[in-house]
RNA sequence: GCGGGCGUAGCUCAAUGGUAGAGCGUCAGCCUUCCAAGCUGAAUGUUGAGGGUUCGAGUCCCUUCGCCCGCUCCA
């Protein structure tokens, strides 16, 4: 996650301050501390107004890109179009899912962290021997069924008694069943002082609940920590109800829950959080070409919606860092931003992994169910010319984004403080993304410039409210109101004044630059038509 | 999970153990023909929460919740 040092421009988030950020995100309605009123809870954040409809801009585009255009619209490394198709699968399914995937199996069992020696037990798997009789002296923990741990524990145990010991000589017991004054006098394998061991913890990271109003232990089920699952479940169900063929995806956002050991960094490691997730489906020979186009155009689209420059980087995974599940695929990358608070360094905001066919073939033997596919382009040719087709499991490509880390990134980069202007703090959103469109302004409120004001507001409604919000507003300084958009990030201010009345045009004012040109009122519609790209 | 720092109005911050304040912002009115302009006025606090010490606690003590920083963790 360290990248080499990036020179302390104005470019970079190394200058940035998170606190003025997230000050300025409560402050205008971007994003509120979850259950403020009753004092907050640890790794859970709303949305206020702004937030919301940012948030929905970034998962629109998203959407429309991803699904509705196939990947952009461009052409895949086969030379078609690329095919996405849409799911929208339950936060709950059958508990099941979650042991054939991994979730539940591999990371249920408590463990024990050692504080010196940073090693991690499970612990099940830790004994530990104290001198037989003995119910004050230190304890000495040792790995089961290892006679190394074991004789370097009697080893130790009977420097500390100051006798020889053997291994009759003192009694042995399970480490779990220790109680926390009987930790705090163990000594951990590899050490020489107490104390270094923790109580076990358990670390499966994901949410359980219950289904049905009896709430027993039989009825445990888990709220999804990643919404791919979903969209491996209904793999069969997508191609025996859809005319998709192979290669295609498929695709979906929502949110997931994961009982993070430590939430931190504004909203960037939640506990709830939205994902936006596609599980691309091709033959096993063709997964290192679909991985590098899935690669390379999901950098391309983040910085077709305004993550430009040196803060978005596109880093390889070494092979040792890989996901159980991508070990044996083409690789993982990772589509990183430099935060604020990660500066120099960088935080994921999408990961692209192969996930190989682990998913579908784990599904496979759980649920009995046949999730081959049959490939009729595929297969040797028939005496009639026809191929004969091929069976098999399909790979999978998976470009996994952050819903809410894209949306930090985006207040993160957009965050600019000018101190030469009078409105120091200014929101730069590409306009695609930005929560508020457009506002309309009278230079004063008067002389029939409200209500034009009012009537230019209603068609700017009426053409592109379901974009975002187009505001008015009448009070103050025109200074002021310009400043106000500003730090909501409008990027177009519309104002009527004297001239309006006579000649029926309008200024438009730009964000970024505080420029001004006059343009006819009726052209107002096209220029945002096409500054807004749509 | 461990260590350190912090918590007072929407924001930034004052207040010796003794009446909880200022600036900015917000809102209303006036004024105003292009960049947080000016004038007048208004609203806003269980000082994060709970307990204790005290004649009296924003201030001292304990507990708890949350935030920030560093380690740890992140299948």
């Amino acid at each position: 996650m360290t990248a080499p040092a990036a020179p302390a421009n104005a470019d970079t988030n190394q200058t940035k301050s998170m606190d003025d950020i997230m000050a300025l995100c409560k402050r205008r309605g971007f994003i509120f501390q979850a259950s403020e009123i009753y004092g907050g809870i640890n790794g859970f954040w709303d949305y206020g107004p702004l937030g919301a409809q940012l948030k929905k801009n970034l998962r629109d585009a998203w959407w429309q890109d991803v699904v509705m255009k196939g990947a952009g619209g461009q052409l895949g490394p086969n030379g078609k179009p690329v095919s996405i198709v849409p799911v929208d699968s339950c936060l709950i399914q059958n508990p099941k899912v979650w042991e054939a995937s991994g979730h539940v199996g591999g990371f249920n069992d408590p463990m024990v962290d050692c504080r010196e020696t940073k090693a991690r037990y499970r612990a099940d798997h830790l004994m530990c021997m104290g001198k037989k009789g003995d119910k004050q002296g230190q304890i000495y923990a040792f790995i089961e069924h290892d006679d190394a741990s074991f004789d370097a524990a009697l080893k130790k145990l009977s420097k500390y008694v100051k006798q020889e010991l053997s291994k009759d000589d003192v009694d042995v017991c399970a480490f779990t069943g220790l109680s926390a004054e009987e930790i705090a006098i163990t000594v951990g394998p590899g050490t020489k002082e107490v104390g270094t061991l923790t109580a076990p913890r358990a670390f499966n990271l994901m949410f359980k609940t219950y289904v049905g109003a009896t709430a027993s232990e039989d009825d445990i089920a888990y709220l999804r920590p990643e919404t791919a699952q979903g969209i491996f479940i209904n793999f069969k169900n997508v191609v025996d109800s859809t005319r998709v063929a192979l290669p295609f995806g498929i695709a979906q956002t929502g949110k997931a829950f994961r009982n993070e050991v430590t939430p931190r960094n504004f909203t960037f490691r939640s506990r709830e959080f939205e994902q936006m997730e596609i599980e691309f489906f091709c033959h096993p020979s063709e997964t290192k070409a679909w991985y590098t186009f899935w690669r390379d155009w999901r950098m391309a689209w983040w910085q077709s919606i305004g993550l430009k420059g040196d803060n978005l980087v596109l880093r390889e995974h070494d092979k040792d860092e890989l996901a159980h599940y991508a070990k044996e695929g083409a690789g993982t990358s990772d589509i990183e931003y430099r935060f604020p608070f990660t500066a120099p360094g960088f935080g994921e905001l999408e990961g692209i992994a192969d996930r190989t066919d682990f998913d579908l073939r784990q599904h496979a033997q759980h649920s009995g169910a046949k999730l081959e596919y049959f490939d009729t382009t595929r297969g040797e040719l028939a005496p009639n010319g026809q191929p004969k087709g091929e069976r098999y499991l399909p790979h999978v490509i998976e470009p996994s984004a952050g819903l809410d880390r894209g949306v930090l990134a985006i207040l993160c980069e957009s965050y600019t403080k000018d101190d030469s202007r009078p409105s120091p703090e200014i929101m730069r959103f590409h306009p695609r993304i930005a929560p508020i469109k457009a506002a309309v302004f009278p230079l004063v409120n008067k002389d029939g410039m409200p209500e034009m004001a009012a009537k230019l507001t209603s068609e700017l409604r009426q053409r592109f409210g379901h974009l975002g919000f187009i505001e008015t507003d009448a009070k103050q300084s025109i200074g002021k109101r310009y400043a106000r958009m500003d730090e909501a990030g409008c990027p177009f201010c519309f104002t009527i004044d004297g001239d309006s009345l006579t000649d029926q045009t309008v200024t438009v004012r730009d964000r970024d630059t505080g420029g001004q040109e006059r343009i006819a009122m009726d052209k107002v519609s096209g220029f945002l038509a096409e500054k807004l790209g749509v």
